[in-house]
DNA sequence: AGCGAAACGGACGGCACTCTCCATTTCGGC
DNA sequence: GCCGAAATGGAGAGTGCCGTCCGTTTCGCT
């Protein structure tokens, strides 16, 4: 059911153990990535996941299809937390916590997806997931404001500006990152209640691709 | 004559052209971090700087160095910002400004400040800069509270919170990195005002010291 | 068991960057 | 103008990482 087509069916040919180093190398990779930053050598993680660095290369040509595969991990993540928030009967309630939600997997993998975003180059293939969460949250949006309690000026654009946000907190701030989180994301939330709209100057041109060079 | 703090008594040594070739590559290194991120080849920056490698290399022994004494300069134009805000007589005015005028330059400088931030170890210089800084922004923090204009709990770390998040938004989002920041500052400060202020969960334990990973 | 294909790991060439060394040029006081 | 000290630039040694090549091991089907 978790459904990449293509990418399972290529998948489901490698043998057992190749499979299985696979999962190991992706462990570390995230690890490594979370721990040590983006630009940890190739070498370091091959060495984490317990294979040489040909193996490595044999299942992730670059280095940029490695991140890019541990990254759409964590996105299909983030879908799912926002479809599940989209069974919440309260549109509020619904609104919260799934940028709660979100904001609590930023700093849980402490640092890597901001490293991601702030810095990176092609690629292609999460746009499923990426289309999932973004529809799903917009849903989310609708509802709300349609409730009165998210104010109307309120854009997709500005969830990804707490996300971007929330994720130099998160890896700024090492063991305090989550408080830190914490607290960013409950000023902006009260922010963003209708209840307190106030003036708030321009609008944000902001979109997925533009937090995301690579699908540019 | 003599008398001066050490580093200008050493600068003041240096020939004039010693002197301007400095400036040079202060400037060089300026734009060349801010444009194309910290880890530029130090060759590069004396290229654009119009001098050999070893000149940059006698006036700045590591890279490190070059690196704090441009951040540095950023702190010290921030540190002046803050006291120019003092002079406000409008307390809620001034914290509003002090604000705006910090998360300005931050914008200007394109993200330096941010990569600075996220990443980095000893420096030991700009204790003055930076506590001229902090005490200043605390005293204006004070008067907008004692005006009931400022959130009782607010706290100088949730100063910092800011800058930090703002620091992602200003790298991440290219040209429409000042409209973000602007949206971004706009919705803080009014989680900010007293109006508003709402339950908000934790406090966040964070300091400069945490920010700034190279003081502790 | 036996065998072919798949997977493996480590060694290696190539490249980019940092920092040093030194022969040469430039400054600026007399 | 002259000269010593200061400053300079570029070549190059040292280092670390990327990505590939290839001889060896492991899988899994029969």
């Amino acid at each position: 059911m978790p459904g990449h087509p293509s990418q399972i069916a290529e998948r489901a040919q490698l043998r057992a153990d190749a499979e299985h180093n696979r999962e190991r190398i992706l462990d570390a990779a995230r690890e490594a990535f979370s721990t040590r930053g983006l630009d940890v050598p190739m070498a370091a993680i091959a060495r984490r996941a317990g294979v040489g660095v040909a193996t490595l290369y044999r299942r992730f040509p670059s280095r940029e299809s490695l991140i890019t595969e541990v990254f759409s991990d964590q996105l299909a993540s983030c879908a799912s937390a926002v479809e599940e928030a989209l069974a919440d009967p309260d549109p509020w309630h619904a609104f919260q916590s799934a940028v709660e939600k979100v904001c609590a997997m930023q700093v849980a993998d402490h640092g890597f997806t901001g490293a991601f975003l702030t810095a990176f180059p092609q690629a292609v293939d999460f746009e499923r997931a990426r289309r999932r969460a973004e529809q799903g949250f917009d849903e989310i949006i609708r509802r709300a404001k349609a409730a009165g309690r998210l104010r109307a000026d309120f854009v997709f654009a500005d969830f990804l500006l707490l996300l971007q946000a929330n994720c130099a907190v998160t890896d700024g701030a090492g063991d305090r990152a989550q408080a830190a989180s914490r607290r960013l994301v409950a000023y902006l939330l009260q922010a963003f209640r209708a209840e307190n709209a106030a003036p708030l100057p321009p609008a944000p041109p902001l979109a997925l691709d533009h937090v995301i060079p690579s699908l540019s």
